[in-house]
DNA sequence: GACTCGTGGTG
DNA sequence: TCACCAAGAGT
C-alpha cells in the first residue's frame, strides 16, 4: 500500500501553522480575498536569497517604509539603498534591487510583469525568484526550488542523486505535488514546512504532516538528504584596516570600495590587500597616511563565502589640517550607523574605538 | 559546471 | 572552535 503525499494535507496544516511574517499575506487572509502586494513579494524574496528569515524581517519592515512603493525605490539614491542594505550581506543584491525597481518604475509603469519570461529577464531575478513571484505574487502554477524545496522534496520521493544534479527531477517533483488550486500557498507551505519540520539536522517526522508518505522517513535515510558535493575548505588571508580618529571632531577615516567584486560598492577604513601569504611584521609601513599608529591586541576575525579572513587593526590620531588620500573622506562617529559599512568593517571600527588594547 | 559573493545562527 | 546552512544569482 502506497500512501502519496497530498497537497491537501500540506495546505491544511498550512493553514494552522503557517508562519506570520511581515511580507506574508496570511491564509486566512487570502482566503477572505487579500491580495499579495508584487513589490513587497519581490522584495522580500530578493532579501531572502541565502539569508535567513530572522536576518531579513528589520530589514525588510525598513525598506517598506524608506520606499512604500517601487517607484520610490526607484527614484532614491544608489548610495542611500546601500546604506539601508549594509550588514544584510550579498551587496550585489542591493544594486540589482535598485536596476530592478527602475525597469519596473520605468519600462512597466511601476507594474511586475507576471509571465516568468519577462520576470526572469530583471536583475537580480531567477529561475527560483521568478517562480516565487509568479506563484506568490500571482498565484500562478509555477514550481519553486529553493533549499527548502530541495531538502523536503528529496526526503518525500528518497531521491539519493545528489545535488545538483537531482534539481531537475526535484523540480518535476514540486510541478507534479503543487495543486491548480492555491499554488502560491502550497509553495509557501513546503518553505515553512522546510524550515520548520523538514529541518537539516533531526527532523521533526513526528508531527509532519506528510509523514505516512515519506520516502526517506520510511527507509529510516530523512537526515542524511539531500546528497550534496562535499565543500572545499575555506583558506584564511590576512590584512590590516587602519582607523584614522580625527582628533579634532572624533570622526573616522572611510573611502569607498570598487563597485564591483567583493563588498562592491560600500564604505571601508582604509587598508591593504588581502593575502594568504601577507605577513606583517610592520603594518603601520602600509599605513594611507603618516600618524603614530598603534597596533591593537587581539585581532578581527570574519568568514567570508570562500575564505577566512584575520585583520590586525591600527589606529592613530590624525589633525583636521592632515592630507587625505584620494577618495577619502570623515565620516562623524555619531553617524557611522547609517555609513554604508559592512558587517567586517563595523568590526574593524568597533576594534580601534572600543579600547581592548 | 565552477567560482564568486556576506552574515548570523546552530549543533 | 568550526563546518554547515539559509526563500540563489551572476559570470
Amino acid at each position: 500500500m502506497i500512501t502519496s503525499p497530498s497537497s491537501a494535507d500540506l495546505l491544511s496544516w498550512y493553514d494552522i501553522h503557517a508562519r506570520d511574517l511581515p511580507w506574508r499575506v496570511s491564509p486566512s487572509d487570502r482566503g477572505l480575498g487579500v491580495v499579495p502586494d508584487p513589490y513587497a513579494v519581490w522584495l522580500s524574496e530578493i532579501m531572502l536569497q541565502q539569508t535567513t528569515v530572522a536576518a531579513v524581517r528589520d530589514y525588510f519592515v525598513k525598506f517598506l517604509r524608506l520606499w512604500p512603493t517601487v517607484k520610490d525605490l526607484a527614484t532614491a539614491p544608489e548610495e542611500d539603498v546601500m546604506k539601508a542594505w549594509a550588514g544584510l550581506g550579498y551587496y550585489s543584491r542591493a544594486r540589482n534591487l535598485k536596476k530592478c525597481a527602475e525597469t519596473i518604475a520605468n519600462a512597466y509603469n511601476g507594474n511586475f510583469p507576471k509571465s516568468m519570461d519577462e520576470l526572469l529577464k530583471l536583475p537580480g531575478v531567477g529561475p527560483y525568484t521568478a517562480a516565487a513571484i509568479s506563484t506568490i505574487a500571482f498565484d500562478s502554477h509555477a514550481a519553486v526550488v529553493d533549499g527548502n524545496v530541495e531538502r523536503v522534496v528529496s526526503r518525500l520521493y528518497a531521491i539519493e542523486q545528489p545535488l545538483p544534479d537531482s534539481k531537475p527531477l526535484i523540480k518535476d517533483r514540486m510541478g507534479s505535488l503543487t495543486p491548480a488550486d492555491r499554488p502560491g500557498d502550497f509553495a509557501q507551505a513546503v518553505m515553512d514546512l522546510g524550515a520548520t519540520i523538514c529541518t537539516p539536522k533531526r527532523p521533526a517526522c513526528a508531527i509532519c504532516p506528510w509523514m505516512e508518505a515519506c520516502e526517506a522517513r520510511k527507509n529510516g535515510i530523512a537526515e542524511t538528504l539531500p546528497r550534496k558535493a562535499p565543500k572545499k575548505q575555506k583558506p584564511t588571508r590576512y590584512g590590516a584596516a587602519f582607523v584614522a580618529i580625527n582628533t579634532d571632531t572624533g570622526a573616522v577615516l572611510l573611502r569607498r570600495r570598487p563597485p564591483r567584486g567583493l563588498l562592491g560598492g560600500m564604505s571601508e577604513v582604509p587598508g591593504t590587500e588581502w593575502s594568504e601569504d601577507f605577513e606583517l611584521r610592520d603594518p603601520a609601513a602600509h599605513a594611507p597616511l603618516d600618524g603614530p599608529w598603534h597596533t591593537h591586541t587581539g585581532e578581527v576575525r570574519h568568514t567570508f563565502t570562500h575564505f577566512h579572513l584575520r585583520l590586525t587593526i591600527l589606529s592613530a590620531p590624525v589633525s583636521n589640517n592632515a592630507q587625505l588620500p584620494a577618495g577619502c573622506w570623515w565620516a562623524a562617529r555619531d553617524g557611522l550607523e547609517d555609513e554604508a559599512l559592512p558587517t567586517v568593517m563595523r568590526k574593524a571600527v568597533a576594534c580601534a574605538l572600543g579600547g581592548l588594547g
